[in-house]
DNA sequence: CATGAATGAGTGTTCATTCAT
DNA sequence: CATGAATGAACACTCATTCAT
């Protein structure tokens, strides 16, 4: 399975020659699950999202579901590393199409809003409502949390060795403060639902300008 | 019941004496219950945490600790709300002892590394950790969350009143970009259990750099 | 304790003199919570009525019900003993004062409906809602009940003699077919709120004619 | 669900072909967990039978009766109005079955005491046992208790009509007080375990004349 | 005696998980 | 494979009863 396995635009052509109609047929499943599953949990919460609600809501029965999870847990493993997947995926993506250790942080900046800005459910999921304790540090060791934290990790230290970014400063924590400054911003954003149609061009130049030169008045 | 008299350094002896007998016996009741709490909580998080965790962990019966407080929810919210109630406190001591905006800024950065510190667990808990939605906007409401978030917010525009932050920032999103990166550095200092001895001022100078000045090479 | 001592007329004097000080105090006490007790059970039910909601009624401490009843089935049991035996004395001495078995069998009729229709409350209690199994069987059994059914029975054993009533049904079964007809009567006439200003009189007339003409068109 | 569907007869075959194979599985399962309930309730009472009492008669686990009934009130509801609609069944059957305004109060009579008689349980349970106040009153206004009344008082104002009652009693006194005759009757009859193989017939017989004609000698 | 804080067994209800069909 | 009925452990909360003060 890779990213694009699981990628939501799939559909029963998309899905890659290369699994046999067993394996396609599984993953489709799986997919109709997960949406669900986040539509779910978007909804009620982890805790208070029950299996039978999920199941229903993809139409299918109680027991389908642990043909495809292991558990309750597995599942909502599942949608968060499926969504970081996808991120990270994009995220690489744009990089790769822009030149300059600058414009790769712009383009971080602003392919992450676009996806949290798209993805509303996901976020209020995992980055501010409740989850579950076991599952966060599970998933911080995930493969893919690991990967995705790798990418920014090595931007940043592009951008230390290009001086855009202070030396003196780990690139982990530099790393983590630009997703809290996202993160920040993305909250605001829903929370004061006026002028929220502010262009997310703009919010990601903002953004930028904000985590290089922070909040000094010049 | 005034911030003073949950403290956790009460002993027999500090409590006020402005409480007779049995206040002060309940008093410290209820803060027995709020440790075993805080250590259950933070142990196996609000979900899994049980009353009958909780009672055994502060050697009490299961129905004793409801003479206390009402329900699970009000428990999980006493405790937070005792906690900030109490580093409010703090903030706005330390920073009445120091003059200018600069110093008061520095102060708040200084005593909320402080006093994270000290409560792991509270961090770990509320920070970080699940919790209960209808926990959380309960609290966003409470008066106590007000009050911290007006202070910091007043902070915030005498320092852009003073030119120290930019203008063009509102209040609010400024003072939540450092509560953020506080967080995020507090964050990653239990994370890499290392060289996490840099000492609390070095860091609280390096999170204020980080936020007035951002994390552009000069 | 005879039947004076319950009496709910009982003031600090009027505590027959036989009894010493201590006796009659506790006297005092027990008598305060059934009173009470009466009144809580009546707004809540046997189930819902929690001893301290009675404690609290009769402003003494939980453990005091304690002092006075050995449970919460014996509290609510002497209350309905209590209220049989001042219906049995009323019915009694009032009998005592007319001569004839039909006289004898209106005024019971009467001073219970008179009875019932002061005792609102108890009626309530024993007779409508809910009460616990366990206690009415034991109450079935107690001395206080079979005395009344033993006035009773003899009542409609001189009427059978006298030939008011006909011989070849049981005394016990005619008796309790009384106490039913008078159980109908208030209850709809609590129910039906409206003209149930009807003379007490006029009502034990009419259940009087009906008890013994039954309700045959004549 | 008809009155036939949920008739304690039911076997495997009578079950109405109507039913798929799932409905008739389904109330076959409610029907188990029903006839467990009764029997639990009429041994130890609405609030001292548990769910797991009921579970465990019927073989069931926990869960399971919660896959059928609401809750404990909807469990004990049902079994109370599922009785009355087979009495109400019962009686408008049979009093189709003969002609006169007398003979239907014979037969009204006579079925009651030979449902009772059958049901002795349920009888227990409702009429003379402890219940709870909110199921009483909810069912007091259900269609089923409504009908019942209805029926009942029809009867009797066809009895005035016809000169056999007494025109100046309302026709709802005069059925509460049927019922509560015929509920004396059937008390006394269990509670004096000796002779009590007297004949239905005659017991209706003696109901009849004790209604129509009261205790007086003639 | 009086108190009322403390007790802890008990219960209705939920829901993740299993498994016979 | 799919189903969804059945399972039963788990848990918040109550309250009759006790007992140290």
């Amino acid at each position: 399975m890779n990213i694009y396995s699981l990628n939501s635009e799939i559909t029963e052509e998309s899905v890659p020659v290369l699994l046999d109609r067993k394996e396609r047929h599984r993953l489709l499943r799986k997919t109709d699950i997960i949406r669900a599953a986040e539509h779910v949990f978007a909804l009620k919460g982890f805790h208070k999202a029950t299996i039978q609600d999920i199941a229903r809501q993809a139409q299918y029965a109680t027991g389908t579901v642990y043909l495809y999870f292991a558990d309750k847990d597995s599942l909502y493993f599942s949608i968060v590393e499926e969504k970081i997947k996808r991120l990270l995926h994009i995220l690489k993506l744009k990089a790769s199409q822009v030149r300059g250790t600058r414009e790769k942080l712009e383009s971080s900046i602003y392919e992450s809003l676009r996806f949290f800005d798209k993805e509303h459910d996901f976020f209020r999921i995992f980055v501010r409502e409740e989850s579950c304790w076991s599952i966060k540090s599970k998933l911080a060791k995930s493969t893919t949390a690991q990967e995705r934290k790798e990418f920014s990790i090595k931007l940043m230290k592009e951008a230390q060795a290009e001086k855009i970014i202070r030396r003196d400063l780990l690139p982990g924590q530099v790393s983590d403060m630009l997703e809290f400054i996202i993160t920040t911003f993305i909250f605001n954003w829903w929370e004061e639902g006026t002028e929220r149609k502010k262009d997310l061009k703009v919010m990601s130049g903002i953004i930028m300008d904000l985590f290089l030169n922070g909040v000094k008045q010049r």
